[in-house]
Formats: C-alpha cells, structure tokens, sequence
DNA sequence: ATGGTTGGTTACCAA
C-alpha cells in the first residue's frame, strides 16, 4: 500500500488537481495540510467519487487538516486535547487499513526572535507529549505531514544561509529529535541518502526551476512499518503544472510504499 | 539588503 503527505495549500484552489492527482497515483492513505476550509465546506463528495473516505479537521482561512483513505476510517482526535490552545487546526489522529496515522500541520515558526516560533516549539513538544499519552511505538504508526523543519544539511540548498532561521534551528532539530527519539524514523532516509530531495519550493525566484527547496514533509514511521517501507519518493508531477489554468501547491506530495 | 509569489481576505495576513 502507498500512503502519503501533501501540504496542499487550499482544498479550494486545488480540488481538481488533488482529485487528478488521487486518481494517477493512486495512494491508499493521503494526510493533507493547509486545507484552508471549514468543514461545513469542505467537498467530501467530490474525493468520495474518486474512491476516497475522509476525516476533516479545519478551519476559516488557515491551517487545516485532513486525511483520505481508500477504506473505512476512524477518527480518534482531533487537536491534541491536552488543556492547552487546540484553537488552530493542525493535527488529527486517525485510523484506517491497520495503521494510526497522524496528520500534523506543524506551526511555520516565523522567525526564531518571533512568539511564533516559540509556539512552534511548544507544539512539537506538545506532539511528543501526544506519542507519549495516546501511542505505542511498537505498533503500525505513521506520523505525517509538513514539519516546517529541514532534518539536515542534505535537506535544504543553503544550509548556512539557514542555520540562524526557521526550518533549520538547532531547537527545531532538537524538538523533532525528541519526537524521532521517541521511536521514529525518516522513512525517506531508509532509502535514500543523497542531498538535493525537496518537497518545498518558494513561488518565488524561479525557486522550484533552480531546485532551490527544502525537504520539510515528512513521512515518520514507527518500527512496524518502518519494517514494511520498501521506498519513499517524492512526487514531483503535481508542481511542474497539472494542466491549463492550475497553479501548483509550493508544497508536493511525499509518497511511502509499505508492504503487506 | 531587498524583494519576489501565492491563497484568501479585505489585514499594518501568513506562508
């Protein structure tokens, strides 16, 4: 089975080429972010005519969560529900086809002087909390979705330019290892160790042509189906232009294969 | 150093 992460920034602008994507590419499981959508709006029936069933979690204007599966789908969170702020729609916790998939929406971050940034940290410690109470490292989980961080030189183009600012801070990389170190892997780097592999590229600068990008989409897998992940790519298709009149997301899908 | 682009809003926006 396939399953996947996209960050892609509107449902709204981007409900025909997700469905075209969906329907070329064929994942069993996708986690999106950056839905954009309230609930109430959100066309359901449109994925459900293409073979999926979804869970949604969003909001009016920004954030929101949400993910697909080609079979039944349980929902067992959404927000971390801890007593702190679960005002932003950023995670949500399901299950479907034998595997517990959380959605994360992790908060960009700004700039490290920023209160943002501070938010950000205290999500991801909040999501390590979140494994700790509700997860179990030795069962089938997949924790996905756009993590705002670059895991390491090889994921970003200019990693000095980078070191001082957001997606690549030492307490970035110091909050996603406590996440990691909870019983985690990059499950893109089980297979692949080269530099160069981006999933985000800014609109800006002619970025996504130059290959100027960052690789801050993760697929994070515990030991069972890190077991059964025969490979991780990224899919590219989706940003070089899916037709007339559609403009990509800046962010691609990220694709895991799992044996049975 | 600055500014460039997008989506959704009509905001000294967030990414």
């Amino acid at each position: 089975m396939k399953i996947a992460t996209w960050n892609v920034n509107s449902v709204r602008a981007r409900q025909d080429q997700l469905r075209d994507w969906l329907v070329a590419a064929g994942p069993d499981v996708v986690a999106l972010q950056e839905t954009k959508i309230e609930d109430g709006l959100f066309r359901r029936d449109v994925f459900k005519k293409a073979g999926y069933r979804s869970k949604v979690h969003g909001q009016k204007t920004y954030n929101g969560v949400a993910v697909f599966s080609r079979e039944r789908i349980e929902l067992v969170g959404a927000g971390f529900r801890d007593g702190g702020n679960d005002e932003e729609a950023r995670f949500l916790d399901v299950e479907t086809m034998g595997i517990r998939v959380l959605c994360c929406y992790v908060p960009n971050g700004q700039s490290p002087d920023s209160d943002k940034f501070t938010y950000k940290l205290e999500w991801l410690a909040r999501l390590r909390r979140y494994l700790d109470e509700h997860c179990d490292p030795e069962k089938p989980l997949a924790v996905m979705g756009d993590f705002n961080i670059a895991p390491d030189e090889r994921d970003l183009h200019d990693p000095e330019a980078q070191r001082e600012l957001t997606h690549f801070h030492p307490d970035e990389h110091a909050a996603l290892a406590e996440i990691t170190g909870w019983g985690l892997v990059d499950a893109l780097r089980l297979h692949h160790e080269e530099g160069g592999i981006y999933s985000w590229w800014d609109y800006r600068q002619m970025a996504f042509q130059r290959n100027l990008g960052m690789r801050i989409d993760l697929i994070l897998l515990s030991a069972p189906l890190a077991e059964r992940c025969t490979d991780v790519v990224v899919d590219k298709s989706p940003r070089h232009g899916a037709g007339a009149g559609t403009k990509p997301s800046d962010h691609t899908p990220v694709i895991a294969e799992l044996r049975d």
